[in-house]
DNA sequence: TTTCGTTATGTTTACAAAATCATATCGAAT
DNA sequence: ATTCGATATGATTTTGTAAACATAACGAAA
């Protein structure tokens, strides 16, 4: 027999977000500006590392000082001049902050997957 | 003694929010658009709902449609006209969703708490 | 059959956030 | 001294989102 006929249901998603704020609110550190961090540390350069990210210079600077202003600390030593140009790295904070953030997240996102399949499961009980 | 000065760190937090979304992305189900719900519930119609919630008719509105196309069912029996204009209230599948988003909140809220300690821990370590 | 308060929705305005543009500064190497 | 490529930053333009405005439709009750 067929089963009878039920309100279309799509597929929905789990999203979340977490981020890093001052008291103020002004500004977040959030993703992009660990994976900028990671980018600057493998390639040398701010400059580099934006277009490797595929935002513009102006931005990925952006990303940088504000977190720098929200955390009070600075995330890289910058050096200006010289037949290169310069050349920015990650400070040993910064360092710390990036392993810190990435073990975060994988708690974040294996407690993410585990409620979110309770949730479906809460969601089609007893519907059937 | 004076402790020796540190590089000056501010004070930071650690802020998340989660969100139901489509395939598509469009629009997304969040905290607000759950309360309205649960308004709803209690004032009986959308309008007082609003108020209620601070935010305007149409705003609500939209958070109540915009949720109900990601869902791909209807989460308000909305009745119009009558003496009293008319009235909305939440469908059987609506106190479900209800019920499912606050027991995974609270999951959530609660797996978290932990992640976010051990955060700043790592955070702190080996900085003295 | 008029009324009244709600649901329903397109249109416009305001504002905030982001992207783009422009330009200055720096300093080791040549 | 000049050059060159990166850091540094103000100013402008664009865009995307949210709020505000306006107006229609509905139908039970009087």
């Amino acid at each position: 027999m067929d089963k009878p006929p039920r309100p279309s249901r799509k597929e929905v998603f789990l999203n979340y977000k977490i981020w890093l704020s001052s008291l103020t609110g002004h500004g977040q550190i959030e993703n992009d500006t660990y994976q900028l961090l990671e980018i600057i540390d493998s390639k040398g350069t701010l400059r580099a590392a934006a277009e490797d990210a595929g935002m513009s210079y102006r931005k990925a600077w952006g990303k940088i000082t504000s977190a720098e202003d929200i955390l009070g600390y600075p995330l890289l030593e910058k050096h200006r001049g010289g037949k290169n140009g310069g050349n920015s790295t990650l400070t040993p904070a910064s360092h710390k902050l990036l392993e810190a953030y990435r073990a975060l997240q994988q708690r974040f996102d294996d407690s993410i997957e585990e409620a979110f399949n309770d949730f479906v499961k809460n969601l089609n009980k007893q519907s059937e």
